[in-house]
DNA sequence: CCGTATCCAGGCCGATACTG
DNA sequence: CAGTATCGGCCTGGATACGG
C-alpha cells in the first residue's frame, strides 16, 4: 500500500473486500447466531430443541435472530399444522455456503483462544 | 443432531465451534474494523493514511478501533520519534494468521451480495 | 409448543471541540 | 501529525408477562 503501482485497482480491491466482510459481519454478526448456525449446520432442528441447546438464550431474542436470519435468506422456517404445533428450521443452500466461511472462523478463534489464552464464556 | 449416537462429543464441538466464532466476531466484529484489517493486509500504514483511506470514520473511531486491534494483538502499533510525529501500524503475527478467515469471509460475503442483490453501503 | 408485547438499561458510535 | 475529551442519540439485547 505504499506505493502501489496501479492505486485505483487496489483501492477497487479494498472496497470489495471491505465490504465483503461488513456484508459476512452483518448476516451472521448477532449475539446468538454463531450458536444457531453451529448447530443448524448438523441438521433440521425444531424451535424448542434449539432453545434448550442454547443455553441462556430468552425465546424474544431466539425468534429475532432466527427471523434475522431467514430474511436473509439463510435458513429456512418449515411450520407443521399439527396440534401441538411443530416448528423447524434448516439452513438454505445459500446458508450452506456459509460452511468454509464458518469453519474458518471457528478455527480461527479456537487457534486464537489458545495463543492468547483468552477465554470466552458464550456458548 | 435428531438422534446422535454420542451426545457428549457433539455438544463438545457445538461449544468449540460456537465459541470460536464467538471469538472470532468479538475480535474483528467492529464498525469499521473490516476496512482497517483490510488495508494493512497490504503492508504498513501511517495514522493519517488510514484516516483518508478509509472514508466517513471519524478520528475517535480510528483510534478506538486501532486501540482493541492493539489490546487484542491483531496490530502492532509503532511511534517514531521524530517532528513532526510518526506513527505506523501493521499486522502482528498472529494478525496474518486471521488472513484464511478473512478471505473466507471476504468471498462469502461477495458472494453473498451476487446472490441476493443486496448491497451495502460500507467501504 | 411456539411464539408476541412491552419496558428499559448499557454500550456503540457519530459529531464536535480541543491538545502535545 | 496524531491523537483526547465530552456529550448525546440510537440500537441491541435482556427481563418479564401474556397469547394462539
Amino acid at each position: 500500500m505504499r506505493k502501489p503501482t496501479s492505486t485505483n485497482a487496489l483501492n477497487e480491491k479494498l472496497i470489495t473486500d471491505s465490504c465483503g466482510m461488513a456484508n459476512a459481519l452483518r448476516v451472521l454478526g448477532g449475539r446468538w447466531k454463531p450458536a444457531i448456525l453451529c448447530r443448524l449446520r448438523y441438521g433440521t432442528m425444531r424451535y424448542g430443541e434449539l432453545k434448550k441447546s442454547i443455553e441462556g438464550i430468552s425465546e424474544r431474542m431466539l425468534v429475532a435472530q432466527l427471523r434475522e436470519l431467514e430474511n436473509d435468506g439463510i435458513i429456512k422456517r418449515m411450520v407443521y399444522p399439527e396440534v401441538p404445533p411443530r416448528v423447524e428450521y434448516k439452513l438454505t443452500d445459500l446458508g450452506l455456503t456459509m460452511q468454509p466461511m464458518l469453519i474458518a472462523m471457528s478455527d480461527w478463534g479456537n487457534l486464537y483462544r489458545e495463543t492468547t489464552e483468552k477465554q470466552m464464556v458464550e456458548i
